[in-house]
DNA sequence: CGAGATGTTGATGGGCCTCAATAGTCGTGG
DNA sequence: CCACGACTATTGAGGCCCATCAACATCTCG
């Protein structure tokens, strides 16, 4: 819908020869861990750019798993749902995350994703994804460092969720979300919240009135500033004591 | 110290051949997908039963990944700790599971594990692993699965910390913990609880007063029976009514 | 401009935590 | 075998954190 500002690609075109070597996320993205090699070989599996729109979803929950998918540009909210109706947001993933581990239990997705905005994805399907960890010593590692990461995430979240107060809750996340973005070569003291209210609310386990008091009371303190979605960063370390989780990496 | 079934192994016994082929956890751990010919390679990679004592560690945070394990006998708790000194379990592993998963990330365990009661374990060295996985693609589909539902079984419980009442969190897991006998070949509807009350308040995200009254309620309204640790499910449709967690397998 | 989505703020009530006391169970040793 | 202390579990009373309901403000976009 907006403008294209990368090459030729309507929204049907056939694999065009990827790039990952001059990709700005190969740093973080799969290419992490291959040689230049390994990255050739690697390239030539991954299914030309998939463009989703806003509120459109990438799986659903019993969808059969046949890609895996790195975020190139835009957001994705992946969340489980109850039987009540309720939902609860599971992660936001932003550009170099990697998507779509839930389904390698049985071959199906065990979680929904939906674009928060118009997101472009690299796709590379299972198929030949199975065929490459055979021969890249250096994809299965990449792989395996992947996986783990995501499982320590989730470790952290049920911390997160099981311990702490909302207070505590805001402070570890918007902790979390300026490493991310100084990880990424932005800003680690301002920064835009990818998600509205509603969506972080839940995914830390509150109502959104409530993040907006403990956002409001957070103000008060001089620890951040915060209008619509800008986030100021004041006082680092006051955000740091109000946060308990372990400081971790990444 | 009970009566050694196996072949001679003392406690300090070299490398002793271990026959995953004979093992009765051999459908649900790493050999339910390897071929005949690739258990023969697997087996002879893993180090010979490791035994630990009750509240005896198996790894810590920080420690470097050495190796991934299987629960022979026995049971195994994770947690994270904060930095006020709270804890929180995030599993409680029974026989047939596998562990250590959540030092892929950066090859150091990000969680705790230790013992909760004298247990028994398969030991898989990295190096193996990783050298295994090389030559065994039913090993690589395996680990993809065991993984994958590694991060299923995390996101159901963000879902349940992060959107249930107290009472619908342990309907919850009492339904899991029944599937989970019923797929090991024990009773669906009477069984025991691996936990101290205390670890699993702690697990659920609820003070064990508050669990302790949830029994009381399921007991009060002839869904369950408890004593001490010896639960029956006297009305399985009810309990399901009080979860609400969207049915899966495993 | 108007409708809907999004976000803030206030009032109220309830679910669950905390504190405290009691009871039951287990391990250890006299 | 029983006694003792430590651990585990249950039950009650009180209060706080946070969800809920509601009103209002602001932004977005056709």
């Amino acid at each position: 819908m907006s403008m294209a500002t990368t090459t030729s690609n309507t929204s049907k075109d056939a694999t065009a020869v990827n790039s990952c070597n001059h990709c700005n996320l190969k740093k973080i993205c799969f290419p992490s861990g291959l040689s230049t090699d390994e990255l050739s070989t690697f390239e030539g599996s991954v299914e030309k750019t998939l463009k989703i729109a806003k509120k459109e979803k990438l799986y659903s929950r019993g969808d059969p798993l046949t890609s895996v998918y790195a975020i190139k540009a835009g957001s994705i909210k992946t969340y489980l749902s109850t039987s009540k109706g309720q939902a609860q947001v599971l992660g936001f993933h932003l550009p170099g995350d990697l998507l779509g581990f839930d389904g390698f239990a049985d071959d199906h997705h065990t979680s929904d994703a939906i674009a928060m905005e118009d997101t472009l994805l690299c796709e590379l399907p299972m198929t030949n994804f199975e065929n490459l960890c055979e021969v890249l010593p250096g994809l299965r590692k990449v792989m395996m460092q992947q996986v783990g990461s995501e499982i320590s995430r989730h470790h952290s979240l049920v911390l997160t969720l099981g311990q702490m107060q909302t207070e505590e809750r805001l402070a570890t996340y918007l902790l979390r979300l300026s490493c991310y973005y100084n990880s990424r070569g932005y800003s680690c003291s301002q920064f835009n919240l990818p998600m509205p209210r509603h969506d972080l609310a839940n995914f830390l386990g509150m109502a959104p009135e409530t993040l907006s008091r403990m956002f409001a009371k957070l103000e008060k303190l001089n620890v951040i500033s915060i209008n619509r979605r800008e986030v100021t960063i004041d006082n680092m370390d006051a955000l740091m004591d109000l946060s308990h989780e372990l400081c971790m990496k990444d």
